[in-house]
DNA sequence: GTTCAAAACTAACAATTGTTAGTTATAAAT
DNA sequence: ATTTATAACTAACAATTGTTAGTTTTGAAC
């Protein structure tokens, strides 16, 4: 309920009395389930932060070729946007307002996440299966259409997710032509 | 200097003493200037936003095959970035705090550039320039992909813009494989 | 050197913020 | 029926918010 709110407003614009109206109850009320605004928003963000997390490290972890690993990373991401439309817009537009230590986490996973990504990559171009492009331009475009997809996800009136998997697959990694 | 606020922690985060404090007068100061922080806000989004219903009308106007077309408009996306990449940070995660009118402006404006670029998707898919994929997912991936570009551009050291150019195109256009 | 508009300042306002204290309602277990 | 833990409530707090009023400073034109 918090993350439906997160996601249209924006953290800093939503206020305990709005999350506490949004299940009817006080804004007071919510401290006897938790210690305060920020815990709403760590717990949010990191918890999907960890999907991605231990999804990407599967996908590490298994054998195959770079093309593989993309689909299979692209895979993830559909997945996760079904699972957690909200918590994902937290994630791209308020993780700043995390505080110390789980900034730290969520940065810290994040850099590995991307860091997994582009040694995906860098294999597909060292093997010749991808395209010698510079890879921090395929890694950003990839990434950036994965990362906004859920703002699509639900505006395109939730889509089939087999056919979402294959369309983006096909669009991302052999292009438009 | 407050369009670097906002990018930095959003609109609502960002105090009109924030803003003073980064001209290095007192929040009332301000006043002399402007009418309040909405102007500000409005300000910023409504002018980056006519630089790009301007530029597409522009793409759309001259005559060209799809793949052109979009050529073009991947183009736009990174002048506009290199230009206003602070602006289009509060044009992607702060349009929902402007207020009535500009509100009703901006969405107007967003639908019509995204209407337009569909069309020439759908002209691309006519002529079997472009793969018979879903236009929605064809769409959806540039067009995320261009508008998160301000991100990236800054982070990886503010690449060469003509190189950048090429490389998007080769790669959205493409494929990577 | 006086004038005068532009733009800075101090001080304060009413409203809203996250949060706490203390109290009452709920409902399952004894 | 009494107890007891859970979770709701009212009321209030200190801090911060955007903004206004009134005053002083600045600096170019005369």
């Amino acid at each position: 309920m918090a993350s439906k709110l997160f996601k249209e407003k924006g953290y800093s614009a939503v206020t305990m009395r709005d999350i506490a109206a949004g299940i009817n109850i006080k804004a007071a009320s919510l401290y006897n389930h938790i210690s305060g605004k920020q815990e709403i928003l760590s717990a949010i963000i990191l918890n999907v932060a960890k999907e991605f997390t231990v999804g990407m490290d599967g996908v590490i972890a298994k054998k195959g070729s770079a093309i593989e690993k993309i689909e299979r990373v692209i895979e993830l991401h559909i997945d996760i946007t079904v699972n957690y439309s909200e918590a994902l817009a937290s994630l791209n537009n308020d993780w700043m307002h995390l505080q110390k230590n789980d900034l730290a986490e969520f940065i810290k996973m994040r850099e590995r996440y991307e860091e997994n990504f582009r040694s995906i990559i860098k294999q597909g171009i060292a093997s010749n299966e991808l395209k010698p492009n510079h890879p921090e331009v395929i890694l950003f475009s990839i990434f950036s259409t994965l990362r906004t997809l859920y703002l699509w996800y639900e505006k395109r009136g939730k889509l089939d997710v087999n056919i979402l998997k294959k369309d983006m697959v096909s669009v991302l990694i052999k292009g438009i032509i």
